[in-house]
DNA sequence: CTTAGATGAGACATAGTGTATCATGTGTGT
DNA sequence: ACACACATGATACACTATGTCTCATCTAAG
């Protein structure tokens, strides 16, 4: 049951879906306050023990929701782009993931992370150290000559992401593509070597 | 009683701090899980009912402890400095407030702002979209020529402020205050204009 | 000294936790 | 088809916390 993945047994996968789906609208409506045992076992119509038996603790719930709704695992743009396009690319996503359902759960694991230490760990697996994917594109950058060599990849990546972050979770402004824009043109954009035409705009990827 | 600054009667001002103490014991030591009005009561000997009579919800108690404790009303840094010390100087005394008691009362308020209106308001009171006095600092700049006068400050802000509270609630890292020279230098330092001599280290403030 | 207001003490109904027991139902392998 | 393993349902229990209420007592201010 710890392994969620490695369950085949059906009646243990309808009553996991069935609390899981409870979970999400409790969620939605009304905040992770509401997600308790007792009010999942009640909208799901499981057995309270039940509820206990597949996720021993509160955050354990909001965990397996955040695995699943939340693609943080970013899909890689297509490595055809050039370095900036990637970027913009990868962070777009990242925005509306932050955007939608995964950026409400995320927020509420961040307060949880703070003394939860179970909580933290798994959040930061999740969300890695600014997406991995990022400072790949970044290394790749580096690597092929088009952005420059004495970059530090990581300050960069965190200079890249920050801001997107703090606009989710201190303003609650939806994170749009006009803003996700520039903060590359302005943080990456000096990195940028000339290759080929040089675009100050970023491509129309979605 | 429900503005705390209007109130003159020593008793209350008395049994008031009591519960504070106790509560800013409890959260450093279990977290703001522990801050609950029953252990807030116990902890602080006093009755019950009384601190339901102080703080209605368990978010008014936080909300109290972070307008006392956390000093976001940053004092803004001596104007002879030039821009980049006084930018610099102002977010590591921010890095400050977030490494200590601010940053986990904080991010505890951030994960209850996400469904609780009254709470978002309260904390957008305090850390304002972004320090306002760093706003002020880099509209300065453009105003007296030392910061190139197209620069867009509020963008400049996040883009300032988003990597430090990313290092403090995702990575759980302290803000060194190296990690916020670097900051500034990468983000600041292409938008400063040569006035004087130029210095790409920043002054040792602290 | 008197009075308004705050506190202390205790009761009450309700919600949630975490564990335990036992009967019943479901899946899997033989 | 059958038996066994295992998950679930139902229920009980002790415990912690919420939120409201009442009334006696204490404190501060006029």
């Amino acid at each position: 049951m710890s392994n969620p993945e490695t369950i085949t047994n059906p009646q243990v996968q309808r009553t996991h879906r069935m609390m899981l789906d409870a979970a999400r609208d409790l969620l939605s409506e009304s905040g992770p306050g509401a997600i308790t045992h007792l009010r999942v076992a009640e909208a799901s119509g499981v057995a309270r023990a039940t509820v206990y038996r597949h996720w021993p603790n509160r955050a354990d719930i909001l965990l397996d929701l955040l695995s699943r709704s939340a693609d943080l695992h970013l899909t890689p743009p297509p490595p055809d782009l050039p370095i900036s396009g990637r970027v913009t690319a990868l962070m777009r996503t990242f925005a509306a993931t932050l955007n939608g359902d995964g950026g409400q759960i995320l927020t509420a694991m961040i307060g949880l992370a703070e003394w939860d230490d179970d909580v933290f760990s798994a959040l930061e697996r999740m969300t890695g150290r600014g997406p991995r994917s990022l400072r790949d594109i970044l290394a790749a950058g580096v690597e092929d000559g088009s952005v420059q060599s004495d970059t530090d990849v990581d300050l960069l990546s965190d200079r890249l992401i920050g801001p997107i972050y703090l606009r989710r979770l201190l303003y609650h402004d939806d994170i749009t593509h006009d803003y996700v824009d520039r903060v590359v043109a302005a943080t990456l954009g000096p990195y940028l070597l000339a290759k080929g035409p040089h675009r100050s705009d970023v491509p129309d990827l979605f």
